[in-house]
RNA sequence: GGAGAGGUGGCAGAGUGGUCGAAUGCGACAGUCUCGAAAACUGCUGUACCUUCACGGGUACCGAGGGUUCGAAUCCCUCCCUCUCCGCCA
């Protein structure tokens, strides 16, 4: 959420930045400064009924205590027609405030000023391209292919047991997952991130504070009984963790990661995108999180960045970093890049990672603050990235690693496979 | 699922319907002392919003929401959550 306080003072300035992610925020904010008008009004007068009732009550205590029964008595009359009044403004107040809340709500977060412009995925911009594309005879097969041949992910099976874009991982294909999972989670903890393991059921609040909710209420599976969410990705919980908290700036910066498996709806998807494991309803995934001052929380981002490049140089995909264009940037972030792997046999780029400063957009969903000394409690920024979401990891490493003999392993994950080869 | 207890400031923990934003302790911060530190002593210490050029002033907040009252942390109702015990269970 936009600090309200920053589109009061620089209204024009809101609704230019958000136009570069083709967002109309003209309307939107004209109310919004008008509502935040009548709302101070109304609450200065509420204030000042408010005030003359609490001095009113002081003296007629004081009258009591003297024995002066008839002053007071005189005075209580006066209270009637304040505290109807307090009535009413209370209502309006509460009303103004839900409405206002309402609007702020649906305003996405701005773009950092170096966001490309542009519409769709084609607009972004090519930011770094890195990794031999590997050459693969005309009997290449894509990855579902070779899940089948070596038994390693039976996605029939999951539609068995639950439906479609639940795949069963077996064998080697399990073994292969755990691998990657403990690989990452050994990295980001070399790079001085704090492993947690978070709920992976979350509550309104949370899903209020980082921003799914009530933007992508749909793609969020939802426990009805006990009103939880599964998540979508390890950002939520872990990212929750310092909601409505103040936290001393000394601590700062906050690396935490986690592996989780992370659930989504994909309403609406179809089409090639969505074969074998391109898109998928359960995957795993280790996401890295950080909490930073506002002051370093750019160089905090290039350095996720950095990170998932590296993790990525690791395992021998080529790979390229995108940065988003407007259009293409989600609801909470104020910049993002994309990591993309090039899947040889589907001869297609996969996203495997989306690194992004969400700036303060989501501490002040959270009300997640940071104290430096003597100064008051201002919003921090927060961070996160995947690193990584395994499906597309392993599609390319199969599609990519595939020979007459089977699927090559990476020589980073040997130690923790034990394997080197599947076939 | 059954029974009980409880939710108060960064933490711990008092609280009589009025002078309670709230005792006290710890912590934090500043000072005295010291070569320095510890100890001791002294002082200070919440957040949000409104208002003011500013100094300042005002309002709200003791789990959440209602109610009673001139006045509620304190009384009443509803809800939520946590803890303990029992049951069931990984």
């Amino acid at each position: 959420m936009i600090e309200l306080s920053y589109i009061r003072r620089s209204p024009e300035e809101v609704i230019s930045r958000l136009a570069i992610k083709n967002f109309d925020a003209k309307p939107v904010i004209d109310e919004i400064l008008a509502i935040d008008e009548k709302r101070r009004s109304t609450q200065t007068n509420l204030d000042g009924i408010l005030a003359q009732l609490n001095k009113a009550s002081k003296e007629i205590g004081e009258l009591y205590k003297a024995g002066k029964k008839a002053e007071a008595d005189a005075l209580k009359a006066n209270t009637t027609q304040w505290k109807e009044d307090i009535t009413l403004l209370e209502a309006e107040t509460k009303k103004i405030e839900t409405e206002l809340h309402t609007k702020a709500v649906l305003l996405p977060n701005m773009p950092h000023s170096s966001v490309p412009n542009g519409k769709t995925p084609e607009d972004n911009e090519v930011f770094h391209t890195e990794g031999a594309i590997p050459e693969l005879g005309e009997n290449a097969l894509p990855h579902w292919d070779l899940a089948k041949k070596y038994d390693i992910i039976d996605f029939e099976l999951g539609v068995k047991i639950s439906g479609a874009g639940f795949p069963v991982y077996k064998g080697k294909g399990a073994k292969l997952q755990r691998a990657l999972i403990n690989y990452f989670l050994d990295k980001a903890h070399e790079a001085g991130y704090l492993e947690i393991e978070p709920p992976i059921l979350i509550n309104e609040d949370s899903g209020f504070g980082t921003g799914q909710l009530p933007d992508k209420e749909g793609q969020m599976y939802f426990v009805g009984e006990d009103k939880l969410y599964l998540i979508p990705t390890a950002e939520v919980p872990i990212t929750n963790i310092y909601r409505d908290m103040v936290v001393d700036a000394s601590t700062l910066p906050i690396k935490n990661c986690g592996y989780t498996p992370c659930f989504r709806r994909e309403a609406g998807s179809y089409g090639k995108d969505v074969r074998g494991l391109n898109r998928l309803h359960q995957f795993d995934k280790v996401e890295i999180v950080q909490i930073r001052m506002p002051e370093e929380s750019y160089k905090a981002l290039e350095e996720m960045r950095d990170y998932v490049a590296g993790l990525l140089r690791s395992l021998n995909l080529p790979f390229r970093i995108l940065k988003l264009c407007g259009g293409d940037m989600s609801f909470a972030s104020a910049l993002t890049f994309d990591m993309e792997v090039y899947s040889a046999a589907q001869k297609r780029w996969l996203e495997v990672s989306s690194v992004s400063n969400f700036e303060t957009f989501q501490s002040n969903r959270m009300k997640l603050r940071y104290k430096k000394d003597k100064d008051k409690p201002a919003l921090a920024h927060t961070l996160n990235g995947s690193a990584l979401a395994l499906p597309r990891i392993v599609a390319s490493l199969l599609e990519n690693n595939q020979d007459d003999k089977g699927v090559r392993i990476p020589e980073v994950l040997i130690p923790y496979t034990k394997f080197d080869y599947i076939s």
